[in-house]
Formats: C-alpha cells, sequence, structure tokens
DNA sequence: AGGCAGGCTTTTA
DNA sequence: TAAAAGCCTGCC
C-alpha cells in the first residue's frame, strides 16, 4: 500500500470539514482516520501527531489531486486573523471556535448535483441520495485497502437514467431537476467549467438559469464547486443568524473576497451551539 | 413588477 | 408530526 506523510502547518481539521455540511461522502473510519470519495478518487487519512498526515495515496496523487482538493495553497490562518475581535466579536469567536474549517475545491458537476439534492433535506438524507446516485451509475471500484466504492456519476451517465431509476435514488421531486441539469451539461447547453473564470455573480446568475437551482443552491456550487470564496449562501440558519448577530445589516464589503469562508465559520458555530450537528 | 402562499418526495428526530 | 444548507408555480 502507498503511503505519504505530508504536514500541513495551517487551520487543518478533518473534523470540522467532515461536519460543516460542503461534502456528503466523507465516512468517519475511526476517531483518527476518515475515508474521503471525490470524484473518481478515494483516499484514506489518518491524523498524526505534529500536523502531520498520513495519505494513502503515491506522491504524485497527492501532488496532482488531493493537495488541491484540500485547498492547501491558501493559508487560512491569514484569512482568519483579519477578522477584528472588537469590531465582529460574533464572527470571530465562530472562526476560533471552527479554526480547521477549509473550502474544499469540489468537481463542480459533483457539487451541483449534491447540492440540488440537498434541498429541503438534512444531511443523513443528502448523503444516503448521493451515495445511491453513485451506486446506480458510477463506477465500481477498490480503494487502497482492497474494500468497493463508487465514483460519482458523470453528467452522460446521469443523463442516461430512466425516472425510476432517479427516483429510486429518493431524489423525490428533483429527480426532474437533476434530469434536466445532465441533460444541458451534456448537450453543452450549459458549461459548468467556464463559471470557474468568472466571478460569483455571473456564476450564480448562471446557475440560477437551472431548473431546481435557486440563489440558495447556486451559491452553494459557487462557493464549494467553483471555489468562488466570495459566495454567501443564505440558508434558513444563516437567515437566523444575520437577523440575530447583524440587524443592521451584514459588513459583506470588509471580508470580500472571503465571504463564503467566514459564512462557514457562522454556519458551523451557530449549529453547534443549537446542538443541530445533521 | 414583485412578493407570498402552497405544494412538493422522502427521511430524520 | 414537524422540520429539513429550497424551489417552482400561480395568484394578487
Amino acid at each position: 500500500m502507498e503511503e505519504l506523510i505530508i504536514q500541513i502547518n495551517d487551520d487543518f481539521n478533518l473534523n470540522k470539514i467532515s461536519n460543516s455540511g460542503q461534502c456528503f461522502r466523507w465516512g468517519e473510519c475511526s476517531h483518527d482516520t476518515y475515508r474521503i470519495i471525490a470524484g473518481a478518487d478515494c483516499l484514506y487519512i489518518t491524523v498524526l501527531d505534529n500536523e502531520c498526515y498520513k495519505l494513502e495515496c503515491t506522491e504524485d496523487k497527492y501532488n496532482s489531486f488531493w493537495r488541491e482538493y484540500f485547498d492547501l495553497q491558501e493559508n487560512y490562518q491569514v484569512i482568519r486573523k483579519r477578522i477584528d475581535q472588537e469590531k465582529d466579536h460574533f464572527l470571530w469567536e465562530a472562526a476560533e471556535y471552527e479554526k480547521g474549517i477549509r473550502i474544499l475545491r469540489q468537481d463542480p458537476w459533483e457539487t451541483l448535483i449534491t447540492f440540488i439534492i440537498s434541498q429541503n433535506r438534512n444531511i443523513p438524507g443528502i448523503r444516503k441520495s448521493v451515495e445511491l446516485l453513485a451506486e446506480t451509475c458510477g463506477e465500481k471500484r477498490l480503494d487502497s485497502r482492497g474494500l468497493e466504492y463508487y465514483t460519482f456519476p458523470s453528467p452522460a451517465t446521469v443523463q442516461s437514467l430512466s425516472e425510476k431509476e432517479l427516483s429510486d435514488c429518493r431524489l423525490g421531486y428533483r429527480c426532474k431537476y437533476v434530469h434536466a441539469a445532465a441533460q444541458a451539461v451534456t448537450a453543452g447547453d450549459f458549461d459548468l467549467n467556464r463559471l470557474l473564470y468568472t466571478d460569483h455573480t455571473d456564476a450564480v446568475a448562471a446557475l440560477t438559469a437551472l431548473s431546481g437551482v435557486g440563489v440558495k443552491v447556486a451559491n452553494c456550487v459557487s462557493l464549494f464547486g467553483l471555489h468562488h470564496t466570495d459566495a454567501f449562501p443564505i440558508d434558513v440558519w444563516m437567515k437566523r443568524i444575520l437577523a440575530e448577530h447583524y440587524p443592521d445589516g451584514y459588513p459583506y464589503e470588509r471580508y470580500t473576497p472571503y465571504n463564503g469562508i467566514y459564512q462557514q465559520y457562522m454556519f458551523a458555530y451557530y449549529r453547534h451551539k443549537e446542538k443541530r450537528y445533521i
């Protein structure tokens, strides 16, 4: 088995990332090991001492895929230190508590489908549907420990599914949204990768043109799938946070271009305080 | 025109 | 039974 030890001298907490609600195919194997499925790849990662981690992959695979996936070229300590403890105590406290969250660089297509599925559902339900979709039409592979996993299916593969096959993934009324998105991407009517190079406002405008993609889901895709770190998803929890802690308006300008990263700290922290882990 | 009520699949707690 | 990282349609 290929193994690699890396040291990460920055905020990086697997448990925080896993619980942050941006990824739905992370599995906790033990208190210190996670199995991560992303796109067509699977990785076991184990926490060691002194900011060191053991990755069950080759150095080439780390350099070509996982390093970028974890967004390791970005310095989150620097981003976190921009918060003024006096001016914005709630955000400061949230960031201190949720230190270790990073915005993963997930695949745009996988992120789009995942967040269409996410609407009006809790996290266990989202995980289940994503897994069923992968099992239905993803590719079966073996991970580094010889266990099976399913890759996330391509747009063409999802587009080829029947109504019943999608329905059996427990997608409910979202079936037609998932199918339409797969259709648009497969036909070339919708160029997701182009949106990697626009700003988040343009990306949100393009994404909301898709049926079943509203402003909230579009901002999630922009943030988690296109890595537009200024995207700021507002769901029911963020509405509560804004009403409770920013009754006179939220200072977006102060935090550009990292509004989305700060949003993640607040979202996770607030849910933690409300004891809503799922 | 733009805001709002009601409906939607299914799971989870 | 209500709520869940919502969105669409139809009505006013």
